[in-house]
DNA sequence: ATGTTGATGTGATATTGTATCTTCTGCGAG
DNA sequence: CTCGCAGAAGATACAATATCACATCAACAT
């Protein structure tokens, strides 16, 4: 339903996933790093993916206790939410202490998220020219920047 | 003896204030927009402005606690810390789940933290067209930005 | 069989943040 | 002066987020 036509603005091709296929891409991504695709590491995955929106490793992990029926403990999340972010599967969102899968785990950059205030809703751009210039201003202080966060809050276009 | 000598690189006087002169500003600004200035808030101010870099609302509250030589509770802080927030005495580093003092109160900005991993000295620019940008961004996909997060993670120069 | 390694489970604990109710304090009206 | 109000701060409890130490277990190699 999105862009059923797009201007080719992009510079280059995403690859967006959804569903099966940004699991699919998800597990290539993480075993051609060396690591295994657990049934624990798609569950947690298919969960983050699932809420479309910031979630916490508590959301997670109950999310995932209910999927599997039993007990899946926040710490056990953790550690595979923090997986997924060295992998590039997911980031995390500072300003919300949550996470979001991410659609197109091949690419690496400095995201940019829009938090919606009201519904909870982030969307993730990619703007190389604004990271760049964020990153430019910080060696211009003899400051080495190795992760930018950039994350936007206020209201998005669904709320007004 | 920061700054004997700058260049005129700054667009508009910033009123940089330090020490007594900082929190004279702050308590100007803080009763000029019809709050008190306490003898609880002026302890949180200092110990925050003590600190020189981000601390956490704990962290004050120890350091207020030392200095008072009573126990002071964390949640005040945060009340304290709220207020200084929003009145734009104190800004929030999303990413440290910490506070700073603003250096001049008196300013609006969009900030721009860059914050030390290894040593956790903070420093804080202000580049209003950088900010612009990513408020355009966001703007550009129907986002109305109510507050930019702007946070480097990186090593400082002295760290190299 | 035994040891090793990586993934996960379990329980405890630390850290960060809120909610609520009470008490204190400064100050103006009467 | 004192009464009562409103804002500030104290006290306590609790919720949410995050980490730690150690046990277990499966897969695999020796």
């Amino acid at each position: 339903m999105l862009a059923a036509y797009l201007p080719p603005v992009a510079r280059h091709d995403h690859h967006l996933h959804e569903g099966e296929s940004l699991r699919d891409a998800a597990r290539n991504r993480l075993t051609a790093r060396g690591e295994q695709w657990t049934d624990m590491r798609q569950a947690v995955f298919d969960a983050l993916a699932g809420f479309g929106k910031p979630a916490s490793a508590y959301d997670i992990a109950e999310q995932v206790s209910k999927a599997q029926g039993r007990r899946v403990a926040a710490n056990s999340v953790y550690r595979i939410l923090d997986l997924f972010v060295s992998s590039n599967l997911a980031m995390r969102v500072e300003s919300a202490n949550a996470y979001v899968a991410n659609q197109h785990p091949g690419c690496l950059h400095d995201c940019i998220f829009l938090i919606c205030d009201n519904c909870g809703q982030t969307t993730h751009i990619d703007d190389d020219s604004l990271s760049t210039g964020v990153r430019d201003a910080a060696a211009k202080t003899g400051f080495a920047a190795s992760r930018p966060v950039i994350e936007v809050r206020g209201k998005c276009g669904d709320c007004n």
